[in-house]
DNA sequence: CCGTTCACG
DNA sequence: ACGTACGTGAACGGA
């Protein structure tokens, strides 16, 4: 017979992980009777999840049964100081647990013992019976029970993936047992449990003396041979404390439950309920799962979607009955400059047309259907479509509604660009992922071609769908300008700049490849000898075997796999051995050749081009990014610089023409903080960062700051966009971090308003769940109520930062569009080629660069209006290398 | 397919 | 006391 595998849950801690994992969607999942669903619907996909990754033959939610506890009663603080769980939270409680029973697991709770007390004592039971026990929960503290019997899965990323405990994973990433955690904490204690263990002993402190002494009993029966310190004196004095601690830590293996082990067996959903829960909460895609509608009677279930053939005849008929059409453009890939059409569909709410090949596409009525600007279109992923229509001779036009656009800026958070998830989310559940469709990783393909036509068709019904839908969520968001005037306009000028391409000069890369690969082969040589061995440069695993195994340096940092040889570790190193000076060159060089040398020139189209792909609907923030290649991070400094000498303009007597903002992210910070002082030194125009360190220094004038002060105030500055900590603020400029906190104590006393800026951010963050740009980009940020501190502190940061930089992104994205509409409006040749966050870099003739001169600044800085005046920067040259400021 | 390293703003 | 700066992409090595 197999063994018996027995999964407790810790109901509570599950939950309350869901909930706050789907809580941007907080809104969204709601019964018409206003139950909130979120927390249910997380917590079953997480079933789903367990179920799978466990394969339990028994399984046992445990859930805490309420405020008072035996805990409590030894210490009346435990948990004091907890903020109340939401309503929208606690109400799901029962609905839980009754989803628990219609998926046929048992839920259990006991007057006076929290869950880990349930789970600690049944998971003692089962294991003496020769069960495997399985323990799933988000708090870090049931690790203490993984033994050889009994793992430990915790939730990771929200409730989205486990990750599994045994003893050895523990001591690996701990140094200490499972069972030395209770010890641990008595020690540091526990914030969120509200108990304090040790005066001044955190982690580190706590987990040396475990090192040590092996446990607390142990730790204070050796006292006496301890030197005196500070540390010896908290020890004594909090001895009752460490020892209490302890105890509250301690989960309870002995509890008096009521339930028996033989009552566990899971056997399965009990499907009739399940299905009846289902869709009294209106779980579509669950019911999807189980091949069961939503609508309990077949007569009104899901009509399978009709399509016809797309002829042109078709196409005609269609058109002419004036509709707005959804359009779908489909391929497999995701390099839409050159990856083939495996079929074309367009239809709307009556009639779909769907062909498996690009035939329409070169017929002249649907060309000029297509470029008709008054003939409406739905699209998904409009920028795709105007670049691979542009192939085809077609000039795009008409597109209003781009699903994709539209629900990357109603939830930034959630990055699916697949339209069947996108669809689902939104209540339409029809149309399977493309993974599923298509395959995945190398085995993508097109399907048989029903198949490939039922999802084409399937595809159309999605949009007609979501363009009802979508724009309400918008509007909701006040983001109809932000889609209208922004983005959507956006793709048109994005497509165009990634249509032109920028010329690469392949004899420039060429040359420089020969001169890399020769210093290369001597460094190679210099390093080996060094060693006294060959070995794999490029393997920081090898290497860092040669550094601190083989010649003895001192390892500075760890990694999860184990000691870093980073450049920030080898600089340090430098002075020790010369080897590390070798390796430096060598990894810089390396870099430059094998990413942008052999990178770039593998990139190159046979129109001597680069055409990268910038993604439109990807970053947090409301930034680009740029693939394929990546011309947003071409190297600006130091020898690497040299790379943009081989950026030129695609005709003789033609210039490269750049334009950057000037410090656009303090200038954001100025405006939105609201800081008359900070906004003061934008007007005069000072030099910042000089200004910074004149009011954090304390001096008279700016004549008094040396070149080291403005460095660190500069740091400062940055630090403030990034949200700033004294800790990451002095390891940034090595100061100590008492240092740093004095710092950042004057910088907020010079920019006061800066100050409230930050604590306004967090604040309306945990209030509303989002902060936003001026634009009304939105970021959701359910991590700000993480109970984890370094999880908690990542999101008030981003909180800080996100409508700095959001907001920057905002106003370059609208002089792209208003630059656009200049060129063409004055009809210059000047194009635009390439945007990097806050620089726009042209091509034109000679005789329009005095022209771009004027008119790049002036319509870069009229973008929008702020309180400060926004300045920018040119420069022209041959080369990128030369138009660089 | 993930982790490390390093390029950019 | 707890341990981090914000946002990205590509190459490479090693499971």
């Amino acid at each position: 017979m197999t063994t018996k595998r027995l999964v407790l849950v810790d109901g509570n801690s599950i939950a309350f992980r869901a909930f706050f994992a789907m809580h941007n969607v907080l809104d969204k999942f709601k019964t018409p009777e206003g139950l909130h669903t979120n927390a249910i619907y997380a917590f079953n996909s997480m079933l789903n999840l367990i179920l799978n990754k466990a394969n339990p033959t028994d399984m046992l939610v445990a859930f805490d049964a309420g405020k008072v506890t035996f805990r409590t009663k030894m210490y009346p603080q435990y948990k004091g100081d907890r903020p109340t769980t939401p309503d929208e939270f606690r109400e799901q409680l029962p609905y839980i647990k009754e989803l628990l029973t219609a998926r046929g697991i048992k839920s259990y709770e006991l007057a006076n013992y929290e869950a880990d007390d349930i789970i600690g004592t049944m998971a003692t039971q089962a294991k003496q019976q020769g069960y495997e026990v399985v323990i799933v929960t988000g708090d870090h503290d049931l690790t203490q029970l993984a033994d050889d019997r009994v793992t430990v899965a915790l939730t990771v990323k929200g409730v989205s993936d486990l990750e599994f405990y045994t003893p050895e994973s523990f001591k690996e990433e701990m140094d200490i047992t499972p069972r030395q955690l209770i010890d641990l904490k008595g020690l540091m204690g526990d914030t969120s449990d509200h108990y304090p263990g040790v005066s001044k002993v955190g982690k580190i402190t706590a987990l040396k003396l475990l090192h040590q002494y092996g446990s607390i009993e142990n730790l204070y029966a050796n006292l006496g041979e301890m030197k005196p310190s500070r540390l010896k004196d908290h020890l004594i004095e909090d001895k009752d404390m460490a020892f209490l601690c302890k105890q509250l830590a301690e989960i309870n293996c002995q509890a008096p439950v009521t339930i028996q082990l033989n009552e566990l067996h899971y056997d399965g959903d009990q499907r009739e309920q399940l299905i009846a829960f289902y869709r009294k909460l209106n779980f579509r895609s669950f019911l999807n799962q189980m091949d069961v509608p939503l609508d309990p009677h077949p007569a009104e279930a899901r009509a399978k979607v009709d399509y016809q053939p797309l002829t042109v005849t078709a196409l005609k008929e269609l058109v002419q009955k004036q509709q707005p059409l959804s359009v779908v453009i489909e391929m497999l890939g995701a390099d839409y400059h050159t990856e083939p059409i495996i079929g074309v569909a367009v239809g709307n709410e009556e009639t779909i047309l769907v062909a498996d090949h690009d035939d329409i596409l070169l017929d002249d009525f649907t060309k000029q259907w297509l470029a008709d600007e008054q003939a409406v279109k739905y699209v998904f992923d409009l920028k795709c479509d105007l670049v691979t229509l542009n192939r085809y001779g077609i000039l795009f036009k008409g597109a209003t509604f781009d699903a994709l656009l539209a629900s990357y800026l109603v939830d930034v958070n959630d990055n699916t660009n697949d339209l069947g998830l996108i669809a689902q989310s939104y209540g339409y559940s029809n149309l399977l992922p493309d993974m599923e469709v298509y395959g995945k990783g190398a085995h993508v393909a097109v399907p048989p071609t029903e198949r490939l036509q039922e999802h084409l068709a399937n595809k159309v019904a999605a949009l007609n769908y979501l363009q009802k839908s979508l724009p309400e969520a918008l509007k909701k968001h006040d983001q109809d300008q932000l889609f209208d005037e922004i983005e959507l306009p956006l793709s048109h000028v994005l497509a165009q700049m990634e249509i032109d391409g920028v010329k690469v000069d392949t004899n420039v890369l060429r040359t420089m490849q020969n001169d890399l690969s020769g210093r290369l082969a001597a460094l190679e040589a210099a390093i080996y000898e060094k060693a006294g061995q060959k070995f794999n440069i490029n393997s920081s695993k090898q290497l860092s075997e040669i550094l601190f195994d083989k010649m003895g340096l001192k390892p500075l940092k760890k990694t999860k796999t184990g000691y870093s040889t980073s450049m920030e570790v080898l600089e340090k190193l430098r002075d020790q051995a010369p080897i590390v000076d070798d390796i430096l060159n060598y990894r810089q060089v390396a870099k430059i050749q094998s990413t942008y040398v052999l990178g770039l020139l593998k990139a190159i189209a046979p129109d001597c081009r680069v055409h990268t792909r910038y993604l439109q609907t990807l970053t947090q923030t409301g930034r680009l990014s740029s693939v394929d290649p990546n011309l947003q991070n071409i190297p600006a400094r130091d020898e690497g610089r040299d790379i943009r000498k081989a950026f030129v303009p695609q005709q003789a007597g033609w210039q490269l023409f750049s334009s950057d903002y000037s410090q656009i992210e303090l200038r954001v910070l100025a405006h939105l903080s609201g800081d008359d002082n900070m906004q003061q030194a934008f007007r005069e125009d000072y030099d910042i960062h000089a200004h910074t360190a004149m009011k954090i220094f304390n001096l008279h004038s700016v004549d008094e700051v040396t070149p080291n002060m403005r460095r660190k105030a500069k740091a400062t500055n940055f630090g403030i966009v990034y949200g700033i900590s004294d800790y990451g603020l002095a390891k940034n400029i090595g100061i100590s971090r008492k240092e740093a906190a004095e710092f950042i104590n004057s910088y907020f006393d010079q920019y006061p308003k800066v100050e409230e800026y930050m604590n306004e951010m967090v604040k309306k963050a945990r209030e509303d769940g989002y902060v936003e740009t001026i634009m009304h980009r939105r970021r959701y940020l359910p991590d700000i109520h993480a109970r984890s501190f370094p999880v908690r502190s990542f999101a008030e940061r981003t909180a800080m930062n996100t409508p700095i930089q959001g907001s920057a992104a905002d106003i370059i994205k609208i002089a792209m569009i208003n630059m656009e509409q200049q060129l063409k409006e004055q009809h210059l040749q000047a194009r635009m080629l390439l945007q990097v966050h806050d620089e726009l870099i042209f091509e034109a003739p000679q005789e329009e660069i005095e022209i771009l001169a004027q008119l790049v600044p002036k319509v870069m800085d009229s973008a929008v209006t702020l309180d400060v005046p926004l300045k920018v920067e040119s420069a022209a040259g041959r080369t990128w290398f030369e138009a660089k400021g």
